[in-house]
RNA sequence: GUGGGCGUAGCUCAGUCGGUUAGAGCGCCGGGUUGUGGUCCCGGAGGUCGCCGGUUCGAUUCCGGUCGCUCACCCCA
């Protein structure tokens, strides 16, 4: 092992065919359900220029750029998320289309940290938006693909949530409560981070948001326990929180029109990290509460016009397939069993092999799949090989039956064989 | 970037209270005569015990460093 001169790089990833099973079985749905809610798929170059994301996803994410300059003397880094390179991409066509743009990717994304539990320096990301719509059912749309992405992969409501909140709410209920608009920046940070320090919440909003002790201990009763009715009932007179709550109702009424309301829970708490966000975000996670976040995502609506392009609205999530691939394999989910090759052909002895090459290669014009062993082997050897590569079929080749203008198939499965006129294999 | 744990065959691990030929299971390769697999039986290949240095007559075993893996923190896709 100390040989291995040539090691994978830390936290990149080899896929060996059942590796790479196991990720196009989470691809596969995931295409799938973007397909069947009317999306279109795109991509973009891995490479783009730092200063996309310097300015527009919030400082927080360039120190963690796998970046570097190029020969050209760019300041250039592999993409760190998909949304910025979306909003570019649009920026340059998307006058010209028709709105709502509804694009997903599942682009490889990198980032420059020291890997963890869920968290590689590379990973695979779903990323679903809906661009040029700020009605909200466009965000109710858009967390129904995230929920059903994961449905198709098995998982139920018991396995997984949405938490949903909206940062334009947020925002109004601190200020009601005596939040600054200079420490707005802060009390988000703070509140992001109730769930994992809870019991430091109230202090840091009295030491960082300049609230006193009473502000403090009404921000966190809301945190923690307010409902979006009891929301609604007390602001109803502050007419910025009361109609984001009515919009936040109306959003879990259009989830709940489409089943999918066992999925969705109100929790204040959610933030999301990413600068961007300006409305509805939510996050999903799993019930075990074993792993971080399975997905993120909200409403950006001045991302784009910030990359230079047409003010548009946008909503949309990201997915990324290691925190997801984990929590399949907690539950048992995954591609089940390969469909191994249909015909496997053996020869008794070396005259049967440049008829075993036409048998073989007529198959595969028809679509079959077939294999046989590349030197001469004895059968019980080949047939072990048939076995090994799960072939359904296997077609023997010896001089008996060839002789009488047949071979001999053998279902595997069964063990039954019978004569077949060489003809029909042809 | 910080801290903890770990590092013995391809994989999962045992073992050596420091001593001379380092083991198991699985996997892999081969065999079980004359044309039939999955089970079973037999055999084989494969490790300078992560790397470098120190202590010692002697280190895979002790100590230090380093690299890697891993968990947590920071932060977050």
């Amino acid at each position: 092992m100390s040989k291995a001169s040539f090691k994978r790089l830390p936290g990149f990833r080899d896929f060996p065919p059942e590796d790479l099973r196991f990720r196009n079985h989470i691809f596969d749905a995931w295409r799938r359900v973007a397909l069947r809610y009317g999306f279109q798929e795109y991509d973009g170059p891995p490479l783009e220029a730092l200063d996309l994301y310097v300015e527009k996803s919030g400082p927080e994410i360039v120190g963690q750029l796998y970046n570097f300059r190029d020969k050209g003397d760019r300041e250039i880094t592999l993409r760190p998320e998909m949304t910025p390179s979306l909003a570019r991409i649009l920026s340059e066509r998307s006058r010209s289309m028709p709105k709502p743009i509804r694009w997903f990717s599942m682009p490889q994304l990198f980032r420059y940290e020291r890997q963890q539990r869920g968290r590689l320096r590379e990973h695979f990301q779903w990323n679903v938006d809906v661009v040029g719509e700020d009605d909200v059912a466009a965000d109710a749309e858009v967390v129904a693909v995230a929920i059903d992405g994961l449905r198709e992969l098995g998982l139920t409501h018991e396995d997984f949530r949405a938490r949903v909140s909206s940062r334009r709410l947020l925002a109004g209920l601190l200020g009601a409560l005596g939040v600054t608009e200079e420490h707005l920046a802060a009390a988000f940070a703070i509140v992001d981070k109730l769930q994992r320090e809870g019991d430091k919440t109230a202090q840091r909003l009295r030491d960082e948001a300049g609230l006193d002790s009473e502000q403090a201990a009404q921000v966190l009763e809301l945190l923690v326990g307010a409902t979006l009715d009891e929301l609604a009932e007390r602001f109803n007179g502050h007419e910025g929180v009361a109609a984001e709550v009515a919009r936040l109702q109306t959003y879990v009424g259009y989830l709940q029109a489409m089943g999918l309301g066992d999925y969705v829970e109100f929790d204040l708490s959610v933030v999301r990290g990413l600068a961007y966000y300006t409305g509805i975000v939510f996050e999903l996670f799993d019930t075990g509460g074993e792993l971080r976040a399975i997905c993120g995502g909200g409403r950006y609506d001045r991302l784009l016009e910030l990359v230079g392009g047409e003010p548009l609205p946008a909503v949309g999530f990201g997915m990324g397939d290691v925190v997801l691939g984990e929590l399949l394999k907690d539950h048992g989910l995954g591609p089940g069993p390969d469909a191994g090759v249909d015909y496997f052909i053996v020869c008794v002895d070396a005259e049967q092999r440049e008829l075993a090459l036409a048998i073989a290669h007529a198959q595969r014009e028809q679509r079959r799949s077939v294999a046989y062993a590349l030197r001469e082997q004895g059968v019980a050897k080949q047939f072990k090989t048939a076995g090994a590569l799960g072939a359904r079929e296997v077609i023997v080749l010896g001089p008996d039956e060839v002789a009488r203008g047949n071979a001999v198939v053998r279902v595997m499965a069964s063990g039954e064989e019978r004569e077949v006129s060489l003809e029909e294999l042809r």
